[in-house]
RNA sequence: UCCUCGGUAGCUCAAUGGUAGAGCAUUCGGCUGUUAACCGAAGGGUUGCAGGUUCGAGUCCUGCCCGAGGAGCCA
């Protein structure tokens, strides 16, 4: 029986007759012989059809498919150093399952478009090998992070996406109609990973995250992916070596597994290969000094800004860690640094080549009186949080943890300009659609 | 919310205030090894919307809509 084979594997089964199922990437014609290029979301596979070497109808079959025509088709594999791929279908039957009509024909040609056509044809754009090269990498790195945190005693705890109330407090959420009360979209698992690393030990969680700030940037999303790990008894030089950890493993497993793909997005694989531990590590003290050095006109006390964020992961080769931020630039939760309290045990992680910060976070604060004088200072009400004050109630123990946005993991990792590329279907300020 | 740039054929773009064009896509024709194939022909337009200036507006002015980049805010 003939064997349906995908278009990775065609090389095992050189000589041999078989069905490829697939769409039309292309069609080429010089006269009485046709290059169809099949795709079937494996990889491109040229076919071959000599018009005096198959029944008229296959040729003409052949012939009239329209770009991403959907079909089967059976022929025998063949090296071939002139096709791309280096081997070839000898197409001997074809089945067209739905041919594009041409009044309406398929609307990403292979010549340029512009990002509003494409992202108004995002559900088709997927279909293009820089598209499909970029799932790819997403998927491994998706993969790499829930299989470094497995390998290590975490235990994943998905954490709620709907909630009654902001985890910070301060940004923008998306309100939603919960029955007769309000509900938000989350901007965070983290409240709730600090109740299951008490459970657990070792947790993380990976979900979508929901902001609604109205921020128009190429690395601004309001639907996008977090993976955030949350540990007992954990403190700042311990989260900051499991995040240095993360990215190393993934940057590796990105470069073992996706090389293909990397190559075919151009990235510049030897800016990765230098991503090995030790990263940098910085006090915010030091980024400021840097900065002014460089010419920012940052103050002490001040967050980054994304032309300062900009600057500093350009100084270094791979990604940096600085911690120690002044704490009124930061969360309710953070916990001080005993030995100077206005700067915070917190750190957030800059990817190089000017990507910026991919990963925040830091130790928490464990006493209830302090979280309670925060609260207040931060104007939050304190019945929503009852329960997590809980936390401090009944055991409360040292904790940190950390968020990575995938996103801009994914947009570093591919070397993108943007992170509308590396979300399936990005949800922006003016896109909901498709 | 603010600043900058843009909106012309299905797509990517051109057009001193004076007859709206090209390439690709589509259709038809040609070509037995093409590599975003190539060659020839045809069809395809309310120049984002609404006003205004002018003998005459794609072009100048006003308002609005939509998009892109950035700022603020953030992962």
């Amino acid at each position: 029986m003939t064997p349906v084979v995908e278009i990775r594997n065609v090389a095992q089964f050189e000589g041999q007759d078989v069905f490829i199922q697939g769409w039309l990437y292309n069609l080429r014609e010089s006269g009485k012989i046709l290059f169809p290029l099949l795709r079937d979301g494996t990889g491109i596979l040229q076919g071959v059809v000599v018009k005096s070497a198959v029944p008229a109808q296959v040729f003409e079959a052949v012939r009239a498919l329209t770009q991403e025509s959907s079909l089967r088709a059976r022929g025998k594999v063949r090296k071939e150093k002139r096709a791309p791929g280096g081997y070839e279908l000898d197409v001997a039957e074809v089945e067209v399952l739905q041919n594009v009509s041409s009044e309406r024909p398929y609307p990403i040609t292979p010549k340029e478009h512009g990002v509003e056509f494409l992202m108004d044809h995002r559900h088709l754009w997927l279909r293009s090998v820089r598209q499909r090269a970029i799932l790819g990498v997403r998927h491994e790195i998706i993969r790499a992070c829930r299989d470094f945190f497995d390998d290590r005693g975490f235990t994943l705890v998905d954490t709620p996406i709907l909630t009654p109330s902001a985890c910070e407090g301060t940004t923008t959420l998306f309100e939603v109609e919960y029955f007769d009360q309000k509900a938000y979209l989350t901007q965070s698992g983290q409240l709730y990973n600090e109740a299951a690393a008490m459970a657990v030990g070792k947790t993380y969680c990976f979900g979508p995250t929901f902001r609604a700030e109205k921020s128009k940037t190429r690395r601004h999303l309001t639907e996008f992916w977090m993976v955030e790990p949350e540990v007992a008894f954990a403190q700042l030089d311990d989260i900051m070596a499991l995040a240095e950890g993360l990215v190393a493993f993934v940057v590796a497993r990105a470069l073992e597994r996706r090389r293909e793909e990397l190559k075919t997005l151009e990235r510049d694989l030897s800016k990765l290969e230098k991503c090995a531990p030790p990263f940098p590590r910085l006090a915010y003290d030091d980024a400021v000094n840097l900065l002014k050095e460089k010419g920012s006109e940052i103050a002490w006390g001040s967050d980054f800004g994304g032309t300062d964020e900009t600057i500093l992961s350009e100084s270094f080769d791979r990604p940096i860690l600085v911690h120690r931020y002044p704490s009124h630039v930061k969360a309710f939760y953070m916990q001080p640094d005993p030995e100077r309290p206005e700067v915070a045990l917190c750190v957030d992680m800059l990817a190089p080549e000017g990507y910026g910060e991919i990963i925040g976070g830091g130790e928490r604060a464990a006493d209830e009186r302090l979280l309670l004088r925060r609260m207040d200072e931060q104007k939050l009400p304190r019945e929503a949080f009852e329960w997590y004050l809980d936390l401090r109630r009944y055991g409360s123990v040292p904790h940190a943890g950390f968020g990575m946005g995938v996103e801009r993991v994914v947009a570093w990792i591919c070397g993108l300009d943007h992170v509308r590329e590396t979300i399936p279907f990005p949800r922006m300020l003016n896109r909901l659609t498709p």
